[in-house]
Parts: C-alpha cells; structure tokens; sequence
DNA sequence: GAAGACCTGCTA
DNA sequence: TAGCAGGTCTTC
C-alpha cells in the first residue's frame, strides 16, 4: 500500500508527534519474522535505552536514526502502517520515554524491521530518491535512452528511482499521456520531459492529500491519525478500469504490465 | 520477462 | 469461494 507520498507523511506526522529524541523503553514484537534475523530478545536488547536520533524517509523506507550509531530501518511493503492507538491487527508496540506509545499494524505480515549499523548496505541499492535532487532530469533523461525496458516496470524498479509504486506509476503515466509498454529508449525527449514532470506532480500532490486511501476496509492506508488520505474518486486512472477517462471521456481498460494490474486510456495511452 | 512465495482481508 | 491487492524477493 504505501508509497513515497504515503510514507512521508507516516514520517512528518511522527516528527510531529515528537518522535524524535525520545528514548526507546520498550519494544514488543507480535511477529517475530519482521526483525529477522534478530531474534525477539536480541533486537529488544539492541535497541532498548537508545535514543531516536532523527527520522527520515529514502525512497519507500523508514530511517530511525538511533543514539550509539544504530539504526531502525522500516519498510511497511504492502498494509504496515503506523498509529497512535492499538488495533487489532497491531504487530509491534514501541514505548518511548515521556510516555509516548506507538502501535505499528500490519495485517499482511510483509513489513520488514531491519536492525542495522550500516544502513548504507540496504539504502545504497536504492536509486536517488524521486523528490530528492539527485532525481535529475539529467539522470533520468541518460537511463531512460540507455534502458531498453517497458516504462512501468522501470518505473517500479526502485534501484532505478525510489519510491514510485504501483498507483503513482499509472497515473504518472496517464498524466503524460504514457504507454505503460512503452520501451524507454524509444520515447522521446518530448515525453520523457512529461513524464518527468507528472512523476514529480502526482507525488506532490499525493504528499498533499496525506497520500492515497483506496478501499473502505482494516487493511485501507491510514496514516497515523487514522485518517484516510485522498480518497479513491481523486484518482485518474489506477483502479479506474472500465470508467471512462477524465481527459478525453473514453473507457479506461485494465491491463497486466509485468503482472501487475495497470490502467491506462488506450486512446490518449496510446502504444 | 514470468511465476511463485510471503500473508490476510476484501470484493465480486 | 475465487481472485485480487498499495511490495519485494527468489528462481527459473
């Protein structure tokens, strides 16, 4: 569920709530495989009396910058999510000094709590991330002639650029008037300015709305008040398939790219 | 590239 | 009840 747009306000919203330079008292882990290889009492003892330096966010990742050189990297992968209050699909509880209490849920299980004191070794897979600087329009413009791969994988393809999942790489795409199947190096420069300027547009916009809440259900991104973000009729084409498009009013088609589920409008996305 | 794995909840 | 889901990883 949660991408850049998602993950940054998981991540003003902890700073907020005065996240930083508290002191860690007390972890409980409900599912002991997210902070594999560490077993619960290992990890417990690792961080446990460390202060939380500073948070930050790099690409879909959660950066707890620790006291003593550690760090908590946390990727919340499909339904992870952060509150203030328990819930019943809560998979870790952290206790910070001054009585702040945060709930971690995650009804799929696939999020990931990586102890570490070399956050380098997972982050510098990463490619630059999309809002960062480094995401130039010089970078993206040599890849994109360089690479002979279709658009939307590339795009999701997190050691080319950070952050970009899913729902921000269709309608990215459909602002730019993209074929997802389109081969990079056979777009040209017209579009891939388009498409550089959408990416960084819908992400915006996604950060605005406190990201993108999609269904009604328990497992439906929250962020950490527990409220929706942009709601799913403020979407332009993920999930849209068989409505018509809000450009050009023709039906939006559903379609596999690198089996995942897309949504284009075969007449302005045409191939 | 494709397909399966990791998991559970929701929708058709 | 089958099929799908915002992500990534591994193995063809």
């Amino acid at each position: 569920m949660p991408e850049l747009p998602e993950v940054e306000t998981i991540v003003r919203q902890l700073k907020k709530r005065g996240v930083e330079n508290r002191q860690i008292l007390a972890v409980r882990i409900d599912w002991p495989k997210m902070i594999a290889p560490y077993s619960y009492s290992s990890f417990s003892k690792k961080i446990c009396n460390e202060k939380i330096v500073k948070l930050s966010r790099n690409g879909k990742w959660i950066i707890f910058e620790l006291s003593n050189n550690k760090f908590l990297l946390i990727h919340l992968r499909m339904s992870g999510s952060f509150s203030k209050k328990p819930s019943k699909y809560d998979r870790a509880e952290i206790l910070l000094s001054g009585g702040v209490k945060l709930y971690y849920k995650d009804s799929r299980k696939f999020g990931k709590w990586i102890f570490t004191y070399n956050p380098s070794s997972i982050l510098n897979k990463l490619g630059p991330d999309a809002l960062s600087k480094d995401f130039s329009w010089k970078y993206f413009h040599e890849l994109m002639n360089k690479k002979n791969r279709m658009i939307k994988p590339f795009l999701l393809d997190q050691s080319f650029v950070a952050g970009i999942g899913n729902i921000y790489a269709d309608e990215a795409l459909w602002l730019a008037k993209i074929h997802p199947k389109k081969i990079t190096n056979t777009i040209n420069e017209y579009d891939q300015k388009k498409l550089y300027s959408s990416i960084h547009e819908v992400l915006r916009i996604g950060i605005i709305n406190r990201g993108t809440s999609l269904g009604k259900g328990k497992s439906n991104y929250k962020d950490l008040n527990g409220k929706s973000g942009r709601p799913k009729d403020m979407v332009k084409a993920y999930g849209r398939g068989g409505k018509n498009c809000e450009r050009c009013s023709n039906k939006m088609e559903k379609i596999y790219v690198a089996q995942r589920g897309t949504t284009i409008c075969p007449i302005c996305q045409s191939f």
